[in-house]
DNA sequence: TCCTTACTGCGTATCTAATACGCTAAATAG
DNA sequence: CTATTTAGCGTATTAGATACGCAGTAAGGA
């Protein structure tokens, strides 16, 4: 029961601190902090989440924030954990393959309530709850598959990684796009005036065939790539475990 | 020839801008402020690229810099570009396994060159000269798969954003396991505490089987994760392929 | 009950960074 | 030779993180 020997943030994730018992109530709750620096970046994007801002949400003193959290940074780590709430479980006899795709699609889901998630720099392996659920849940998938514990965990990794930087990219273009739509529109006709087909001949072959010509809605197109990437990702998880279960059975 | 239609910053990155004739000779060159920002951040990381800090690396004042590019912004895209050298071509006639391979690979050598390249905020679609290169060379290699191209493009994309995305973790671990490594070392332990096994059975699980336990090398650990899941990839390319050729037979 | 002490909120001050603005001087076009 | 551009730069403004220390509060102990 040491918490002492859990590392900082962690402790704080789960909130484990020793509640103090002496001196005055505190009129802020880690909760509050986070929820308001949750609900700032929500509505004006990360860049907007400065101690002060968020102090002033509260009707504190931006000083008052450092009695909860050691640091920005930390305040960062707590809202990555937070601001990712509970998956849904997944329905129970459901194949792994479906099991997977729903929950991606659950991530996605997720994310697209806090996009600034996409941009938070990654701290470490998944420590807080609401992570280590998402991470549960995904490795729960993978029960019936026969695979070895450590490979469910490579395969996990790859497709938190696929899928966090499939949103990541997805977001950010949409950001780019918001602050620029005549850079995206003419981004066939840009690369058209720009490239050599000497040096470039795929990329050239590519805007030849007019695949850059029109960019369709940006919503509507991500969640395509991202489905397509996804599957292409799945279909290499089969092959795994097919591989894994031949061995196997040898 | 009208450069002034471009995006300012894809003139930039292509050196198209008309080069003034009246006025003092520039004593600095957009090349000697991009090659200094890349070196700062190669000797010290990307926190350490300050306006201030790299006028200082070139004997200039502050608002100098700003003569040559409209922001810190703007310059962050220049260095995106100008980080990752052209890639070595492909052999000719490599199947396109092999060329994905070996492109990947190519890729994380380049990024390990420059490792706050992962932490960039990604801009847009890949659009100055190096970016495009390396494009280029993805593409190449499925020359003979028969893909449309636009599917040629789907396919490239997701490989991008999944190499890009596991390098970004495997150097942000990196960095959190050099700042602290005590956090990685006990991470089996510290999940053990904190684990329920009713509430995340799965994750319970791959702790009873030791999965964390030991945290090997984390160069080697991660080159193995990247080449595992890029395989993963590639096997879901290559069912693809073969779906698409089917459909074409048919 | 009163004192000790841990702990809260917060005012102040410092440091770092981005960048707007306008001046001066250098080239070159005409 | 003059008008026009443009480079470099000094100054000042703004924003943000966070160190430091004071003052007041409430629980535990005497």
């Amino acid at each position: 029961m040491e918490n002492s020997e859990l590392p900082a943030e962690v402790a704080l994730m789960w909130r484990l601190r020793d509640t103090g018992r002496r001196g005055p109530k505190p009129s802020l709750t880690l909760d509050d902090i986070v929820r308001a620096a949750i609900e700032l970046a929500d509505a004006e994007g990360l860049a907007a989440v400065s101690m002060a801002r968020v102090a002033e949400r509260l009707g504190n003193s931006t000083m008052a924030l450092y009695r909860h959290v050691k640091s920005k940074d930390e305040l960062l780590v707590l809202m990555s954990d937070a601001a990712l709430e509970r998956p849904e479980p997944l329905p129970d006899g459901i194949d792994w393959r479906t099991g997977l795709t729903f929950w991606a699609d659950g991530v996605l889901t997720a994310i697209r309530r806090h996009r600034w998630y996409a941009k938070l720099p990654i701290s470490g392996p998944p420590a807080g709850p609401n992570n280590l659920a998402w991470f549960d849940c995904a490795l729960g998938a993978l029960k019936d598959t026969g695979l070895p514990e450590e490979a469910k965990v490579g395969v996990v990794m790859g497709l938190i990684t696929y899928v966090q930087g499939q949103i990541r990219v997805a977001f950010d273009l949409a950001a780019g796009y918001d602050e620029n739509p005549a850079a995206f529109s003419q981004y066939g006709a840009t690369l058209a005036r720009v490239v050599d087909p000497r040096q470039l001949p795929a990329v050239a072959r590519v805007l030849e065939a007019g695949v850059f010509d029109e960019v369709g809605s940006f919503e509507e197109d991500s969640e395509q790539d991202f489905h397509f990437g996804l599957q292409l990702y799945l279909d290499g998880i089969a092959a795994f475990i097919e591989r894994v279960g031949q061995d196997r059975a040898r």
